[in-house]
DNA sequence: TATTCGATGTGCT
DNA sequence: GCACATCGAATAC
């Protein structure tokens, strides 16, 4: 079980920066999912940017819609929007309000509640299947569209940073299952952590950093 | 091990 | 009507 106190939560200036900055940032970070009592939790290991009417993939390239209204809040609530029939994806809104932008969580390795998040995603043959993409993540954390527009500064769901400073490199590459937009560099995942995304664009790296 | 493909429903181009 | 920020099973090799 983990000491909360270790963990120190995210506030809203963190959210409300320039969205490529809160991409990098948010790695490494570790986002909670009130479950009963306790809590879920797992560690932020591969992270997309989604930058407003600059950026003809992210949804809120266009217009203000019905879909893509919590993409224009205020930076620090949820969008989560169903994909493909099947599934959802989970964001964190970010920069100042009247601007359509957001981060995609894509990957998450499990910290706590492994349990739990087990039951959820049903037989997997391989542990990094619990959560490596953004679908299963949601699934495994049981994320739907009950939480969209969820205020993160709040207690249901949030994002923590670990009181010891993680030393980590981080590797930059394309945006996964888009077309438009697809050259952009504007993916970002811990290097070799095995709940990134398997894809072959994994080996089309474009740069390393280290935060 | 790599690649293809069907399922599924919502919101647009 | 068709594309879609996906997943997992089936197929090919």
């Amino acid at each position: 079980m983990l000491n909360h106190s270790d963990y120190i939560k995210l506030n809203k200036p963190f959210y409300t920066r320039d969205t490529v900055t809160v991409a990098k940032e948010l790695l490494c970070k570790y986002i909670f999912k009130k479950h009963g009592k306790s809590f879920l939790c797992g560690k932020i290991v591969e992270t997309e940017a989604y930058l407003g009417d600059e950026d003809p993939a992210c949804h809120a390239f266009r217009k203000i819609t019905k879909r893509n209204e919590p993409m224009f809040e205020s930076g620090g609530i949820a969008y989560v929007y169903f994909i493909y029939g099947n599934y959802y994806c989970f964001n964190v809104v970010t920069e100042k309000q009247g601007i359509g932008s957001a981060v995609l969580i894509r990957g998450v390795e499990p910290v706590d509640g492994i349990q739990a998040m087990k039951k959820n995603r049903g037989v997997i043959k391989k542990d990094y299947e619990l959560s490596n993409g953004p679908s299963k993540f949601c699934l495994a954390f049981n994320i739907d569209k009950k939480d969209n527009w969820e205020d993160l500064t709040k207690d249901r769901i949030f994002i923590s940073k670990y009181r010891k400073k993680e030393s980590i490199t981080v590797s930059v590459a394309k945006r996964i299952g888009i077309k438009e937009g697809a050259d952009l560099p504007y993916r970002y995942f811990i290097k070799d952590n095995p709940y990134v995304t398997k894809h072959k664009l994994n080996k089309e790296i474009i740069t390393e950093i280290t935060l």
